[in-house]
DNA sequence: TAGCGTAATGTTGGATCCAATCAACGGCCG
DNA sequence: CGGCCGTTGATTGGATCCAACATTACGCTA
């Protein structure tokens, strides 16, 4: 009755990549989607049937459901009862709340680990530096910037606070590219990263903090002069 | 075969106070699951049976399944694989991560919203703190404080922040028993909360924060202190 | 008797089936 | 000719059934 599903979609790919090994598939299909939307390849707005997700990842509906149920905490998806689930979208008003909540935790968690890293937490991070200058790929940039402001924060203690920030920092991935465009350049974000690295390593937590509260809102601005230009250029 | 489930159940009560329409089964369990968590009716480390939850309920298992998958992304349950879940444990240290998110995102939101907030907002604030001062029990006494620091917050725009933090503030109740009893009386929070209301119905962020914070550091402590008593006086 | 291996049981994870709801289309009436 | 209402199709929500996994208990063996 139905065709093939058409071969060409951003969670083929996904399927494919399955690198580690899932417990569950209703894990599978959450990080599939997860990954997918971050990295851009689901945009905002695009419906998500459950039937085809289901078909194309290889499993049932159920899955599907309950790892849709967990992207919507995530504010990643949002479904309308009866109705289904659709990609959330993204504007300059979601980034600025990111933003918002990014500026809240992190400073927290910098603050809380700093005095509290290991020698191994700190060439964590400057091996990770060290990796992002030579990085082309946007989406192994945006993995590695996470991986280092968590290297950073990884002595904080608190798990949740630390879930939370991950969490939103990997949200922030939905912005990396407008990010990049924006910033002509992005060494000045490698200034940024080293020098907090300093700061935190030699134990001060008040520059560490400044300097990363800083890095925010530039990051913050860039972002939204960019939205801003482009809806200028669009209407 | 199986007899009757035991009558005498903390979900019993919540099945009954179904007050508004749910449009879905899975809306329903997840709000009768959440609030018997946060009153505490449902004590960490009680293993929630999907079978049993259900037929307390009056629904199937999938619904639950479901409901306790969004439940797990908020950190109210852990859901082992092939284990099955139990209700999150509360902790001292658990606590002291709460705050730390609180005692960033609150005041983050506070100084959002302060230069924003309406004469409606602030009428609506008044009124929470008077019900406060005559509310006997503790539940609803959660409830209230929980309205009254949103209510603080709501011109803040940016709703994932508001949401992220009425979520956090909510998880919060689980502890609110403690706090109560670890400070003989609660006056002192409704000074707080006054100072804090005047503050910004005047647009003094900075004031109005900084009492914040202190109300947040304060009551950390009062839940940290009354853990130690505790856990001395126990073991 | 202690330890290990195996089998039985209970619980969850996944698949399939059915019912309820929403959206769109088409017909009817004003 | 336009707007309202009923019907149809598609999609999700819910229920039941089956399979896989984990734990426990039992029995065998050393």
């Amino acid at each position: 009755m139905k065709p093939a599903p058409d071969p060409v979609s951003p969670l083929d790919s996904l399927a494919a990549a399955a690198g580690p090994r899932w417990r569950t598939a209703t894990e599978f299909v959450e990080a599939a989607l997860k990954a997918a939307i971050l990295e851009g390849r689901l945009p905002g707005g695009t419906p998500l049937r459950q039937e085809e997700l289901a078909e194309r990842l290889g499993v049932s509906r159920m899955p599907v459901r309950e790892a849709l149920r967990q992207l919507e905490a995530q504010a990643l998806v949002e479904v309308l009862p009866h109705r289904g689930a659709v990609v959330a979208e993204i504007s300059a008003a979601d980034a600025a709340d990111l933003f918002a909540i990014r500026r809240a935790l992190e400073p927290a968690a910098l603050r809380l680990s700093t005095p509290r890293l290991t020698q191994e937490q700190r060439a964590h991070a400057a091996a990770l530096i060290e990796a992002m200058d030579t990085e082309p790929d946007p989406g192994r940039m945006g993995l590695l910037n996470r991986q280092f402001h968590m290297a950073l924060y990884a002595a904080a203690g608190h798990p949740r606070l630390l879930a939370l920030a991950e969490q939103h920092l990997a949200a922030f991935d939905r912005y990396l590219r407008f990010h990049l465009a924006a910033q002509g350049r992005e060494r000045m974000a490698q200034q940024d990263h080293r020098a907090m690295l300093a700061a935190a390593a030699r134990g001060d937590a008040d520059a560490a903090v400044t300097i990363l509260e800083g890095h925010l809102d530039h990051a913050a601005d860039a972002i939204a002069r960019f939205f801003a230009a482009r809806s200028a250029s669009t209407r």
